[in-house]
RNA sequence: GCCUCGGUAGCUCAGUUGGAUAGAGCAACUGCCUUCUAAGCAGUAGGUCAUGGGUUCGAAUCCCGUCCGGGGUACCA
């Protein structure tokens, strides 16, 4: 049992005791004592005046001398004011270093066969457009979420929808038709995804001037947009897509695989991957059969331009539009197919979809529209909606080019790690590919780090320039201490210096209580982290724990002391501090180098 | 207009179900590499928690108003 739990427990007997009044456990807060003050935990009394009738001092004082008597851990106690501060046992703390020490597993809940099966959408990215920025922020939350709940003992099926049909592909196939000669990621020597992400922006530029020139000749805006050559053109192409037209089958087919090659070089730089991939163009008209279904079963209704749609004021909402009035399907259509077939497929208890927080709207919608189609998990979805990621200069426009390139930013991060590895005469006696391992790995780990640190819900800063940086509250600061720890074990084996977690010390100092303190907290945040779906909070618990370490490791000798209990203490310590450093931050995704 | 999310140091962010004197990092300034890795450590400085009220033993945290910003708002995804 946690020993938050414990002292809940005790507290709710001693007021059951001494006040004969029952009070819930969670009406108890215990919290960690304040630096400052003598104590472990904290046990705020304020709430219970109310059954004493007496003042917050005389209270404490009687919880504290009642908790002493009967719970073996508790020490000793002092107050201050309404707040009752209670001395933990050293033997407790102790006992938790040696079960983070010999148990690899630590904090972490096993999966059994009747685990829940949690299936998280991630990535979900156009096939009309490399990944940027914003969807960097995407797969690490999404892949760090799946981590997270496997750790809390969740099956876990990672899945990604690829929205490989639609306008936007057609933009760029027609582009490519048009101005491609024949260009190809073999021959240009260019990533797929790039290419075809080149061809659509090259349709926006003459689509931009077709709409100009119409203007200028008196077409009004909304017209020219709509009967610009290109746009047309583009229509014309889905639209033969959509008849299953051989020849442009064929172009949508090449392109995509263009694009998915490079893709998986992506992905496969970023240390995210799926279970089972999901793609439009199979679940689009399975969604479109579900539409029609509610229209016949009168959940739906038809306007007289043929387009369906759904009546949600009854919700609070207002009208939405299920099939265009040419009969082609929307966003929210696909949604419900793709919605259809993974339930099918999969017995899912939890379905997560992490997407942005610019489409809380849809998701708020699709969840009644699946609940009017009579599919019973409907109301359960989960939006894991996440907020943008901003740049200096404003938002990301993939069609204006002011986004940041996730593979550029990759590459320009191992970059500045390798530059400045070499500046600090670092890894020298590495040889060329390990150390060019360790470069990426300092790189992904600095971008994972700053972009998981931050609370998902909320927008984030990104400025490239400053971004970048190694030191402070980074994960290359986390992979460094981390390194360090390996390197200690390492000289204590070449030292031959047998390692027991039993041993026990005479003294802790401060630093290394605190240490211990700290450890023991580690179940409990991955816990938090798992119901709130937030990576940050693991993020910033391993910070604190390396920033504490740091600051023991240069207070303490570890290798350097005389008394050899003491230097085995320590390397417990040190070990532990290593073992959970590494289990948090792989639920990010970083990786810790044993070297650096 | 309506809905929704936010506003904490110059900048980027933490801040436990309301708890003790609001914390880190960056940037600035001071020290510390002959000693287990200085991607580090120690220190100085930096705050009317947007703002006005309310709730109570206690508010950055909860409620209401105001200001500022992001996102959404019927045939983009």
């Amino acid at each position: 049992m946690r020993i938050e739990e414990m002292i809940q427990n005790a507290t709710v007997e001693a007021i059951q005791t001494l006040y004969n009044t029952e009070v819930g456990i969670d009406q108890v807060q215990v919290q960690n004592t304040r630096k400052d003050f003598v104590g472990d935990v904290t046990i705020v009394v304020f709430p219970f005046l109310r059954y004493s009738k007496k003042s917050p001092e005389l209270t404490a004082e009687e919880l504290g001398t009642y908790l002493q008597d009967n719970v073996s851990i508790i020490e000793d106690f002092n107050v201050i004011k309404g707040f009752l501060n209670l001395v933990i046992d050293e033997d407790y703390w102790l006992g938790i270093l040696s079960e983070v020490y010999s148990d690899d597993t630590f904090g972490t809940t096993p999966v059994t066969d009747d685990s829940e099966l949690m299936m998280v959408e991630y990535s979900s990215p156009n096939t009309n457009k490399p990944l940027h920025l914003g969807h960097i922020r995407n797969n690490l939350l999404g892949f760090s979420i799946a981590e997270i709940a496997k750790a809390n003992g969740k099956k876990v099926v990672k899945t990604n929808i690829v929205n490989d049909r639609g306008i936007h592909i057609c933009k760029s196939m027609y582009a490519w038709q048009q101005w491609g000669n024949g260009k190809n990621p073999e021959e240009s020597g260019m990533k797929g995804d790039h290419l075809v992400g080149e061809f659509y922006v090259e349709f926006d530029k003459h689509y931009k001037a077709e709409i100009a020139e119409l203007v200028e000749k008196g077409v009004s805006k909304e017209e020219a947009e709509n009967q610009a050559p290109s746009i047309i053109a583009a229509r014309e192409l889905l639209r033969k897509w959509e008849a299953k037209d051989a020849e442009t089958v064929e172009l949508w087919k090449t392109m995509n695989g263009w694009v998915y090659e490079g893709f998986d070089v992506t992905y496969k730089n970023l240390g995210v991957d799926f279970d089972k991939i999901y793609y439009e163009s199979d679940t689009y008209l399975v969604g479109k059969e579900e539409v029609l279904r509610g229209l016949e079963e009168g959940v739906f209704y038809r306007k007289e331009d043929s387009s369906v749609w759904a009546d949600l004021s009854n919700e609070g909402l207002d009208q939405k539009i299920l099939l265009r009035s040419d009969g082609t399907s929307v966003y929210m259509t696909q949604d419900i197919g793709t919605a259809k077939m993974r339930f099918n497929d999969y017995s899912i208890d939890k379905m997560v979809y992490v997407v942005g927080n610019e489409q809380n709207y849809h998701f708020q919608v699709l969840a009644i529209l699946l609940d009017k189609l009579g599919f019973e998990w409907g109301k359960d979805l989960y939006h894991f909606s996440y907020g943008m990621v901003e740049l200096p200069s404003g938002k990301m426009k993939s069609r204006e080019g002011t986004v940041v390139d996730a593979d550029d930013l990759m590459d320009a991060m191992t970059e500045v790690a390798r530059n400045m590895s070499k500046e600090l005469g670092k890894l020298e006696s590495l040889s060329g590919d390990e150390a060019e391992q360790t470069f990426r790995m300092i790189a992904l780990g600095a971008l994972k780090y700053f972009i998981l640190k931050v609370d998902p819900r909320k927008n984030m800063m990104f400025n490239p320039e400053e971004s970048i940086d190694f030191n402070g509250n980074t994960g290359p600061f986390i992979q460094y201490t981390y390194a360090r720890i390996q390197s200690v074990l390492r000289k204590a084996e070449e030292k031959q210096v047998e390692i027991n977690p039993q041993i026990k010390v005479a003294e802790l100092s401060e630093k290394e209580k605190e240490l211990l303190k700290r450890l023991s907290l580690y179940p409990s945040v991955v816990k938090e982290a798992g119901d709130n779906y937030s990576p940050a909070v693991i993020a910033n618990y391993c910070y604190e724990l390396v920033k504490e370490f740091n600051q023991f490791y240069h207070d303490h000798s570890i290798l350097g002391v005389d008394d050899l209990d003491v230097m085995n203490f320590r390397l417990v310590i040190a070990s532990a501090v290593g073992k959970v450093v590494k289990s948090g931050m792989a639920l990010l995704g970083v990786e810790m180098p044993e070297r650096m």
